[in-house]
DNA sequence: CCTTGAACCTGGGCGC
DNA sequence: TGCGCCCAGGTTCAAG
């Protein structure tokens, strides 16, 4: 589920939690996820103490005092949550409408310093899910990370860039903003959502962004803006959170409500003055939302 | 190189 | 109540 800006709102959910404090003990209650968890996983976290929280692409980052970094991916069902003993836990309605789905914890962080002991929880029903640790020094270079384009937030995704990479390209704007070579971050929702601010049609082949001479059109630089603001919109709201997707604080996100085109086939497009209707697509397996009376 | 499709896995929703 | 089918935020392979 999890795109950039809900990555984003769960580091910022765990970080009280878990910045500056000490692994007692890392529990893998099964040996693998998407992938088998890597040897010996256990006991290199177990022990450490958590120096900060990072985040890159989708992927969240846990920095040890040892120099060593647990990636962890959430794939399309995982979720954190936190647990504080049970003498302040929260009332009982929660523990109820949780319980269905401790068969999916997966991995239990047991913490403690910086506050009482308490643990965060990493549930994934679907297991689509993973981790590995890597040397800090070794991230950028890691499989996961080597080959990822620049992140749509603040300055690091240009125009000028996105030209470069979408240059001669007959691949529709959908699946080109889908590789995470060309930008690291979004995923099915938050594509179509900037493809509708942009009011550019998800099937345009990519090229048609860019001059002959391989300068940005106009129209590209709009994406780009659409792009920053709706990553930044959603991360202002907290994250989108859908279905399985729970906030580490066992609340909903609320961004949900205002998707223009996402779910929402069939319904009045919002573009002012514009009176089309959104439909929904299969582009490469996946669903695309989008108006075509205004997205050309 | 490019693009598509299947695979990984469980659960929710819907039609019957 | 239940069965069967379709769908779901992502990524990675294999195949054409």
């Amino acid at each position: 589920m999890p795109e950039l800006p809900e990555v984003e709102t769960v580091k910022r959910g765990l970080a009280p939690a878990m910045e500056g404090a000490r692994v007692a003990r890392l529990e893998l209650r099964r040996r693998d996820l998407r992938f088998p968890f890597p040897d010996a996983l256990a006991d290199r976290v177990s022990g450490r103490t958590i120096v900060g929280l990072g985040r890159r692409a989708k992927y969240l980052l846990v920095d040890l005092d040892d120099g060593n970094t647990l990636i962890s991916h959430l794939g399309m069902s995982g979720s954190f949550r936190i647990e504080e003993d049970a003498a302040s836990a929260m009332p009982g309605e929660f523990h109820h409408a949780r319980s269905k789905d401790e068969k999916h914890d997966h991995v239990i962080f047991h913490l403690e310093g910086g506050g009482g002991p308490r643990r965060v929880v990493y549930n994934d029903p679907r297991r689509f899910g993973f981790m590995d640790i890597v040397g800090r020094a070794d991230l950028a270079a890691h499989p996961f990370f080597r080959d990822l384009g620049p992140e749509p937030t603040g300055n690091e995704l240009g125009a000028t860039y996105l030209a470069e990479r979408f240059r001669d390209k007959a691949q529709p704007l959908k699946s080109a903003l889908l590789d995470q070579k060309n930008i690291a971050g979004l995923g099915n929702i938050y594509v179509c959502e900037a493809l509708w601010r942009s009011h550019l049609s998800p099937i345009r082949a990519a090229g048609t962004l860019v001059t002959p001479g391989g300068k940005p059109k106009e129209k590209l630089s709009l994406l780009v803006a659409s792009i920053r603001d709706v990553i930044a919109d959603a991360i202002a709201a907290g994250g989108s959170s859908l279905r399985d997707h729970i906030q580490t604080d066992g609340s909903l996100g609320y961004f949900q409500h205002s998707f223009s085109v996402y779910d929402r086939e069939g319904q009045a497009c919002g573009t002012p003055g514009c009176g089309g209707t959104v439909a929904r697509i299969v582009q490469a397996g996946r669903s695309t939302f989008y108006c075509a009376a205004c997205q050309k």
